[in-house]
RNA sequence: GGUCCCAUCGUCUAGCGGUUUAGGACGCCGGCCUCUCACGCCGGUAACAGGGGUUCGAAUCCCCUUGGGAUCACCA
């Protein structure tokens, strides 16, 4: 038994979007699965729309997706040589032939069949000429006018496509370069690609490729053309839909897990299971499994996925992901063992890292602004004598557990006659600054006596001074 | 328009001829829990596009219709 080899093979035109990242997705489990490569190339040829920021591009959303690749990355601009050694090759063995006809006459062509309600073709004017290299000249594949050319597809089942739709289609350009379907084909047979997953958008380009490996005496490859995603309407997700590219879905603090269980799971299941971690990923899938219909994006379901991840991820190792999140807040902080605690008190109620951040910056600030509304209904007279032995008694208080503070919190229930409800709120509000943070203990646990005891002195002035 | 593909709740999907009053998840709506907000838990809402066949029996197989998508380059 041979090794699985794939490939994701992008064009540099723009930055790597979720749906090119799922089919680069399912190419490296698929490898990873059965133990076999996975192979990046880089599909370069158009010079006008390749661009060297473009590949970078691609290059950091897969090393964020943690997508790595064991062979590449290859470029197509590199490859002429091989490319036009084939072409000669396919000319050699008549399964090409050389083309004078100018871009003019065939728009002429074009424009007549469409107006006779024929499909438009090459008419084959060049097809018996024998012509040989020349100057403005392009090479054409003599495809067959008869027959049956069958796809034998392993997500969507055999597609049979008439040889007599096709027409002779330009494998190379008379500038000397390859087009697409030449290039693809000499590169996945010289790469030794022999499973290809990739867009259903690539469907009807597959019979050409066929008949090319069959013109070059090559077997053929797996072929698994897995669906489109779509956007909320149905179409072609574009960026009318929303964010579309996979760093965006990074800066609104979406973590690459979750994002590929995400994109994995639009597409391809396992029976009710929606949470996959990585290594389960590339130990269930299976292109088998894959569905015929295109699915459409959902960033609100991504989400919720985000927040399983979140919850389902240790504190300490989130700490590194979340420093940008709060730089981008202001708060400078370091991923140490605070920031893990603070992140333990955080992720049960935090679906993105952005909302994180939000979230934990009353952690780190050194000043404590109220927010007015909540101020004004929690921060009145009638609790300060609450506030005040609180505050005593922590100062008294060495151990900051959760059992040690409820303990002391019931005391000044005691005292006071006032229920934890009405104390717990001033509280938070003078810690947080907000009505709304993570339960009291776990706060006063998290910060600790100094920062606890000198934001208790703070509300207790900010209510000597609103009442006198 | 030609060719090709697809069709289960709003969305992602389970289902691969009988175990189905069609299951799960997201969303939405209730409730419980509760120091706020969440989390969690419990419950509810909601689908086999339509029509013909095949079969004792069809969401599952076949055909047609409808709807959606893809593609028709010296772009990839």
């Amino acid at each position: 038994m041979t090794s699985i080899r794939t490939r994701f093979a992008p064009s540099p035109s723009g930055y790597l979007h979720v749906g090119g990242a799922r089919t680069a997705l399912f190419n490296w489990l698929y490898a990873r699965h059965t133990g076999g490569r996975f192979i990046l190339r880089i599909e370069d040829t158009d010079k006008a729309r390749s661009t060297e920021d473009s590949i970078k591009a691609i290059f950091e959303a897969l090393e964020w997706l943690g997508i790595d690749w064991d062979e590449g990355p290859f470029y197509q601009s590199k490859r002429t040589e091989i490319y036009r050694q084939y072409i000669e090759r396919l000319v050699r063995t008549g399964h090409a032939y050389y083309c004078t006809c100018s871009p003019e006459k065939i728009q002429q062509m074009r424009e007549k069949a469409m107006a006779a309600g024929d499909k438009p073709r090459y008419d084959g004017t060049c097809r018996e000429k024998n012509l040989g290299p020349q100057p403005g000249a392009v090479v054409r594949f003599r495809a067959p006018y008869s027959g049956t050319t069958v796809l034998k597809d392993v997500v969507k089942g055999n597609i049979v496509f008439q040889n007599s739709e096709l027409d002779d289609f330009v494998i190379c350009r008379s500038d000397g370069t390859p087009t697409y379907n030449l290039a693809v084909v000499v590169d996945d047979l010289t790469m030794e690609i022999n499973t290809i997953i990739r867009g259903d958008d690539h469907v009807m380009n597959t019979p050409k490729q066929i008949l090319l490996y069959k013109a070059l005496e090559a077997q053929l490859p797996v072929f698994a053309h897995v669906p489109m995603v779509l956007g909320n309407d149905r179409s072609r997700l574009s960026k009318r839909h929303g964010a579309t590219s996979v760093t965006a879905y990074r800066d609104m603090g979406i973590l690459p897990d979750a994002l590929i269980n995400y994109l994995a799971r639009l597409g391809w299941s396992h029976g009710d299971q929606e949470f996959f971690t990585r290594e389960e990923l590339i130990q269930k899938f299976d292109i088998a499994a894959v569905g015929k219909s295109a699915g459409i994006f959902d960033p609100v379901k991504l989400q919720a996925l985000n927040a399983d991840h979140i919850k389902a991820s240790d504190p300490a190792s989130l700490a590194p992901r979340l420093v940008p999140f709060l730089a981008r807040t202001g708060i400078e902080a370091r991923p140490d063992q605070y920031m893990a605690k603070v992140i333990a008190t955080l992720n049960t109620r935090s679906k993105t890292l952005v909302e994180m951040a939000e979230a934990a910056r009353f952690y780190y600030l050194d000043q404590i602004t109220f927010d007015e509304k909540a101020a004004r209904k929690f921060l009145k007279p009638a609790v300060a004598p609450a506030l005040e032995k609180l505050l005593a008694k922590l100062e008294q208080l060495d151990e900051f557990s959760d059992k040690s503070l409820e303990k002391v919190f019931i005391q000044v229930m005691e005292e006071t006659g006032l229920k934890l409800g009405k104390i717990a709120q001033p509280v938070r509000v003078a810690l947080t600054g907000t009505s709304v943070s993570p339960g009291i203990f776990e706060i006063i646990g998290v910060l600790g006596k100094k920062r606890v005891t000198d934001r208790l002195e703070k509300a207790l002035e900010y209510i000597r001074e609103r009442s006198g």
